[in-house]
DNA sequence: ATCTTATATCGCAAATATACGATTAAAGAT
DNA sequence: ATCTTTAATCGTATATTTGCGATATAAGAT
């Protein structure tokens, strides 16, 4: 690999690459799903839910926060996590916008 | 890692992620918007314009191809990518409408 | 037949991601 | 003060990804 060449791409281009990364294992997608479908916040549940162990779970939370998707407080011993949706909207409009307004222009490709 | 624990996840789950996977690298958003500029497929006008060598080109358009985001034809010497604007759509819905419809129910998290 | 052009594939090195057990930290309960 | 519970972090093993040069392939041009 030499070095990452990511830098050498678009703010936008980057962002994108992101956010999709942070939606890239199954996993994250499950804690995603859960935390969608609770009005509480949860934590440990998550660990019973999926078939992996808390330092995995934890490391999975740990990746979903950082790319933004999911916030996340301290409660005493426990800590509550819960979607950002504002984060998540964002990044799911200008997702399908980047695409949707050039399908417009080009709706029959050449294969 | 001892061993990877993907398949343990619902066939949904595994399909967004490798969804999410194919986009999860600048080069390869970078590719698609290329893919999705031109009326015609392009092929080696991808590497002129991406920071990458030739091999790394082919390599993230075969992942494309892969995951199913883009169709490629052989086409003489020279071959023909393009959207596949199908594939998209259907997973780009399915990656919507997942966290809308829950995104109703729970506007305002705990956190 | 050989040369050229355009791509794909192979082989390899380096970087990242995934997973887990063990340990640490933090706070409430006893 | 000690114990328990909950979750984060550390260390480590293994797998996967990223990237490139070199090589192979395929077809049109000479």
């Amino acid at each position: 690999m030499a070095f990452h060449k990511k830098e050498e791409f678009t703010q936008k281009e980057q962002d994108l690459a992101n956010f999709a990364k942070a939606m890239s294992h199954p996993a994250r997608i499950a804690i995603l799903k859960v935390l969608a479908q609770r009005n509480e916040c949860i934590c440990g549940e998550i660990v019973d839910i999926l078939p992996l162990a808390q330092s995995t779970v934890s490391q999975h939370l740990k990746e979903l926060k950082n790319a933004g998707l999911i916030n996340g407080t301290v409660d005493g011993p426990r800590s509550c996590y819960c979607i950002n949706w504002k984060a998540f909207e964002k990044f799911n409009s200008e997702f399908t916008s980047l695409f949707n307004n050039l399908k417009v222009k080009n709706e029959k490709a050449c294969c």
